[in-house]
DNA sequence: AACTGCGGGTCAT
DNA sequence: ATGACCCGCAGTT
């Protein structure tokens, strides 16, 4: 098609092999020629597409480290799933091992009601659903074909809020709890938070079985610190199945196999729970503390660029990316229902509702945003007017053209340029930075960064729209390299 | 008990 | 027509 997709043909597989061809789940036909397929992707984000082998166990389940639960879209052709967020304390309260409480939601609509009426293990205080308004306002969804040999998946949205805990972390969690409660050495008190600080850092490869082996029911530990760092629960690239961890007994050292490079130097798990700020606010110390901050847009090992993005996006947040001292949870604050209910009031009606723009802010959104939702939506920031152009920018060269149906040649040309972002598999091995400037890739990787600033500059609601967008196709439309990438240009909430 | 997929149905756009 | 969402059913884990 392109240019840029003929390189993307050439080079080593510098996106997901879905991504390379162009095709919408809807689509009539799909691509039948399929000879490669993509490495299963637990934490898709973002608008992407895989194809997985019809092989392939966890495509077989739709499986998704989001909890995902299944939509009528009365195509039995294709199945679709839409994101439920992800269960928070509604305190926000800091574990005393200085991590959050992010709990998987119930699929099940009954057990999720069951849930939400449980209260924080730590503080007690009430358990509040985050729903994920990824997708204009809408729950993330993710889309499901088979047709051929191939399982189509295509995912619309980027989540707004933290992962929970995956499902197979979640299962180990039971599986531990059961095991623990038949244990006839089990106390109850164990089960209760029990800090140990720099128990989990200790370990080689802290990752969330362990974790939650170790931790109370019903915890998903997710590590606050200075330094977030943002890590993917498995693997961040599309390399082993990382998916399989959890069922396979590799342990630690298959963790660490399949753990990139990237994050090995880190501690893992360092996400920072809900930050006080909106997306860019955790980029700032993402970037400065983080080994690999950069990485995905950049070569990895360009310092130019961290600090470029230290100082566009600290000014930003004005506010530290330390985590917790937000008071937005010791607010008093409505119930849930309320707060959802106002969200919903803000997207479901007038003129920006439906679409799920984000409206302008009446000054009540502005207050769901940022102080109840910090994560969702940041304020007027400094930077905003710098940010936004900058954005527009980058939107303008992605040629993103934001279509209400999805057209597969507007899809596939505008992640074309942008893809290579994606698979970080090939460029963390390759290490070759010159990837990154033979895909296209905005020079100016603070353009991405910054674009997190981005909401709160668009004007309009169509800008905003279309411009976010459009960022976020071309900023982190691939998930294969996932969250580092993705995560702490987005992230406004929780885990990084 | 909870998960998962299916499909009938409603509602809003 | 489309998409989001609710609900119940049934099979599975």
């Amino acid at each position: 098609m392109s240019k840029s997709s003929d390189q993307f043909d050439n080079s080593d597989c510098v996106c997901s092999f879905g991504m390379k061809l162009t095709w919408d789940i809807n689509d009539p036909k799909l691509p039948q020629d399929t000879k490669q397929y993509d490495a299963f992707q637990e934490w898709t984000d973002g608008y992407v597409r895989y194809i997985y082998s019809a092989e392939d166990k966890n495509a077989q389940r739709h499986l998704s480290g989001w909890a995902m639960r299944n939509t009528n879209n009365h195509n039995c052709q294709i199945l679709k799933k839409s994101c439920l967020g992800v269960v928070v304390c509604s305190r926000n309260c800091t574990l005393a091992d200085g991590t959050k409480l992010q709990l998987r939601p119930a699929i099940c609509d009954k057990a999720r009601q069951k849930q939400q009426k449980k209260l924080c293990p730590n503080c007690s205080s009430a358990l509040e659903l985050v729903p994920c308004r990824g997708h204009s306002g809408y729950p993330v969804t993710n889309f499901w074909r088979v047709d051929g040999k191939a399982i189509f998946f295509q995912a619309k949205g980027v989540h707004d809020h933290p992962r929970p805990e995956s499902k197979s972390e979640t299962e180990a969690r039971r599986s531990a709890v059961k095991r623990r409660m038949a244990s006839p050495h089990f106390s109850q008190k164990r089960r209760l938070v029990e800090p140990e600080p720099g128990r989990y850092h200790d370990m080689p490869f802290p990752n969330i079985h362990q974790l939650t082996m170790e931790t109370p029911d019903r915890f998903s530990i997710i590590a606050e610190s200075n330094f977030p760092i943002q890590t993917q629960h498995y693997t961040p690239f599309q390399n082993t199945e990382p998916y399989k961890f959890p069922y396979d007994t590799h342990g630690p050292t298959a963790m660490a196999d399949a753990a990139s490079p990237l994050q090995k130097p880190s501690n893992h798990r360092l996400y920072m729970a809900r930050p006080p700020c909106g997306y860019d606010f955790a980029v700032p110390g993402y970037l400065s503390s983080a080994p690999y901050p950069t990485a995905l847009y950049k070569d990895p090992a360009s310092p130019p660029c961290e600090a470029e993005l230290n100082k566009s996006c600290s000014g930003l947040s004005g506010m530290p990316h330390t985590t917790s001292s937000l008071p937005n949870h010791e607010r008093s604050y409505p119930d849930a229902t309320t707060k959802h209910h106002s969200w919903k009031q803000i997207l479901g009606k007038g003129p920006y509702g439906e679409r799920g723009e984000y409206p302008q802010l009446s000054a009540n959104a502005n207050h769901y945003y940022n102080t109840e939702y910090p994560c969702r939506y940041t304020g007027p920031s400094p930077n905003t007017p710098t940010a936004l152009q900058t954005i527009i920018t980058t939107t303008t060269k992605v040629s993103y053209q934001p279509c209400p149906k999805p057209s597969v040649v507007k899809y596939g040309e505008s992640i074309y340029d942008m893809k290579g972002l994606s698979n970080c598999n090939s460029v963390l091995e390759e290490t070759s930075p010159n990837t990154y400037s033979d895909l296209k890739i905005p020079e100016d990787s603070s353009v991405i960064k910054t674009a997190l600033s981005y909401q709160d500059a668009v004007p309009t609601k169509i800008e905003r729209t279309e411009n976010f967008e459009g960022y976020r196709y071309s900023s982190y439309s691939s998930n294969s390299c996932p969250e580092r990438l993705a995560h702490p240009y987005r992230y406004e909430g929780g885990e990084y």
